[in-house]
DNA sequence: TGCCAGGCCCTCTTTAGGGCCTT
């Protein structure tokens, strides 16, 4: 439930997180394995986290190939418990973004729902912006819109924190664009998530209303 | 018993089906 607030958050203050997991659903058994995360402040990342987790079982051969991370590495790391209570820190109450957010949200709420921790940030989601402003992409994956946005990246994908940093290139280079191309400048945070929810129809008229009411 | 994700969007839809995206 959100409390009241006395203006509307920021869209360039906020923690972008990734998760690197055992599998697609917590509901069957899946857990975190890795968290990374960068923290904008006013446009400008000024904090990370990244933790490699113990889910308390050996992880399939599946994801060890498609992360780069090895059971080996996760012999000696911390418990989930342990690194999920200092991310829980980490977020506070900020804001968070995601790409395809209905996922991390899903770990996110099952890892902190085991140590009966909360958050009291909302979720936008970064793939589903992407469809929306830029509908011309050849597709919405993190990797492509990378690409396609001509974003600088180190060429590490699938693991938590390169993921989270592309994420956030990318979600700052959405609130440009909206700027520049929509007359769109400083956006709320409910704004963005209105945006990256409304039907591909009502967009035009959404975006002209915030331009006019300005 | 048999199956096994789930949320979201799009479309010749809406009493539905299929594709995208995340690991």
């Amino acid at each position: 439930m959100s409390s009241p607030q006395s203006r509307p958050a920021r869209a360039d203050t906020l923690v972008v997180l990734d998760f690197e997991t055992t599998g697609l659903s917590p509901n069957q058994g899946d857990r975190a394995i890795e968290i990374g995360a960068v923290l904008i402040e006013q446009g400008v990342i000024t904090a990370s986290y990244q933790q490699l987790m113990n889910p308390g079982f050996s992880i399939g051969n599946f994801i060890e190939q498609f992360t780069g991370i090895s059971n080996g590495m996760l012999a000696c790391a911390p418990n989930c418990a342990q690194v999920m209570a200092e991310f829980a820190d980490f977020i506070g109450d900020h804001n968070l973004v995601a790409h395809n957010a209905s996922f991390d949200r899903r770990f996110l709420d099952a890892e902190l729902a085991r140590l009966r921790r909360n958050y009291s940030g909302e979720f936008c989601c970064s793939m589903l912006l992407a469809r929306r402003l830029y509908p011309q992409a050849a597709n919405h994956k993190l990797a492509s819109l990378v690409s396609f946005k001509g974003l600088a990246h180190d060429g590490v994908f699938h693991r938590a924190l390169a993921d989270a940093k592309m994420t956030a290139e990318l979600w700052l280079a959405m609130l440009r664009d909206l700027e520049e191309l929509h007359g769109l400048k400083a956006p709320s945070f409910q704004l963005l998530q209105q945006i990256s929810t409304s039907t591909k129809a009502a967009l035009p008229r959404l975006l002209r209303a915030q331009a006019v009411g300005r």
